[in-house]
DNA sequence: GTAGGGATACACT
DNA sequence: GTGTATCCCTACT
């Protein structure tokens, strides 16, 4: 995986890569089905639009690390840092289809139909235990805490605007695995 | 459909 | 230092 590249081609191939978590003695692993692209400063949607704070500092630092923040009083939420020589940009992980786990993933989300465990950028750090913690943690480190495995792609891809966002909501920089019942929401 | 939650950034003293 | 608008959501009705 180059991540040296623009977001909006690193994100379609990070679907199907698998995002590992080790707890303890056990490891938590799920399938990567829905990202979204956000750029730099050309990009009005995204956090390092305004420059670098002390929030997002992680999307200037070096691809490959998990770019982790707080949103809406409740939620975590997780990017891979990807940014080409001298820019800023990452790729929200909106959801995953957990494979190994799933036990650790029902304690920590409570009793939901497996479908819905990781069906939501909140959601996935919940099952997965994701904090700020991991803020700037190396992806490309499999003895760390959180890191990414090569997978395999899925036949079909399907593209779209982001969601939430209200700037810039024309942009198809939404990619998900075309009818993965794990997605967050259909298309 | 909408309530709820807390951090953040920025404009003002 | 204080006020306030905003925010890439979830869980509930």
């Amino acid at each position: 995986m180059n991540l040296l590249r623009p977001v909006a081609e690193v994100a379609p191939d990070l679907i199907g890569c698998l995002l590992c978590r080790r707890l303890g003695s056990d490891v938590l692993k799920g399938a990567i089905v829905e990202t979204e692209a956000y750029a730099s400063h050309e990009d009005p949607a995204s956090h390092a639009h305004r420059g670098a704070t002390p929030r997002n500092r992680s999307m200037f630092g070096p691809p490959g690390r998990a770019y982790v923040y707080f949103i809406y009083g409740n939620h975590f939420c997780l990017n891979v840092v990807a940014h080409p020589e001298g820019a800023a940009g990452a790729v929200l992980l909106r959801a995953l289809e957990p494979l190994e786990g799933l036990e650790q993933m029902r304690a920590l989300r409570g009793e939901k139909p497996d479908r819905q465990l990781c069906s939501g950028p909140g959601k996935l750090c919940q099952a997965l235990k994701i904090t700020r913690e991991l803020d700037g943690c190396d992806l490309l480190d499999p003895s760390g805490p959180l890191w990414l495995e090569p997978g395999a792609a899925p036949s079909r891809l399907g593209r779209g605007p982001r969601i939430g966002i209200q700037k810039a909501a024309d942009l198809p920089w939404r990619f998900w695995a075309h009818q993965n019942p794990h997605v967050s929401r259909a298309c």
